[in-house]
DNA sequence: CGGCATCCTTCTAGATACTG
DNA sequence: CAGTATCTAGAAGGATGCCG
């Protein structure tokens, strides 16, 4: 990882870098006070690809933000849920989606002109 | 740009396009109330490459966010502000570096034990 | 069902060199 | 000072096929 040095120490940065891939927000967004199966999450976030979704969820639980629980049966069955830090992350969305929204509406008055 | 569907209809979805780009949130959190030049930001970004700061900028300019100034004159000032559209994204900043300093004492706490 | 291995393509940061 | 043009290395998303 390169700036080793910012992350860890820069909210900023560090923030940045958990939030890369274009789907962890959404997925923290879906999470959010839910425990959902693998195949749940796929069919919230389609069109997204099983093996992308995949790697973005390991890449949350490396960063510790969500709790990966498997049950060895048949058909297996594994559950996603968030971590603390993770829950901790709610008021980052809730003014994010606000903030979205406010964008979405900006984008719609600038296509008007 | 994939997935036309979902930008500019689900916040999330919009939030994260907005948000590519290792330093754009920090370049959010500096012009928070300032008029920077592009040397400034530069310092401030350290160690980010020129080129990539550029390409940051434009990005967060065509998205709306920051508007560029350019005053003709040797040698060339051009100064960077966020727009309204970019203020409104402060508080979705003063919560994610809220929770990047959990998640900074979360790291030092798992590294611990 | 929930993966993994493989391969492919695109995207991105960054380095370097040059310009008005 | 504030860029542009060009190139490279690497990462990320995604398609496909196979497996317990």
């Amino acid at each position: 990882m390169k700036n080793k040095n910012l992350f860890g120490t820069c909210p900023y940065f560090t923030a940045q870098k958990i939030l890369v891939g274009k789907w962890s927000l959404l997925i923290l967004h879906y999470l959010d006070g839910e425990v959902l199966r693998f195949k749940q999450l796929e069919r919230l976030l389609a069109p997204i690809a099983q093996t992308t979704l995949t790697k973005q969820l390991r890449g949350l639980e490396e960063h510790g933000l969500i709790e990966r629980k498997v049950y060895t049966q048949i058909p297996p069955r594994v559950e996603y849920s968030l971590t603390q830090v993770g829950r901790e992350f709610k008021p980052v969305l809730e003014k994010l989606e606000l903030w979205g929204e406010i964008y979405i509406k900006y984008l719609e008055n600038k296509n008007k002109t």
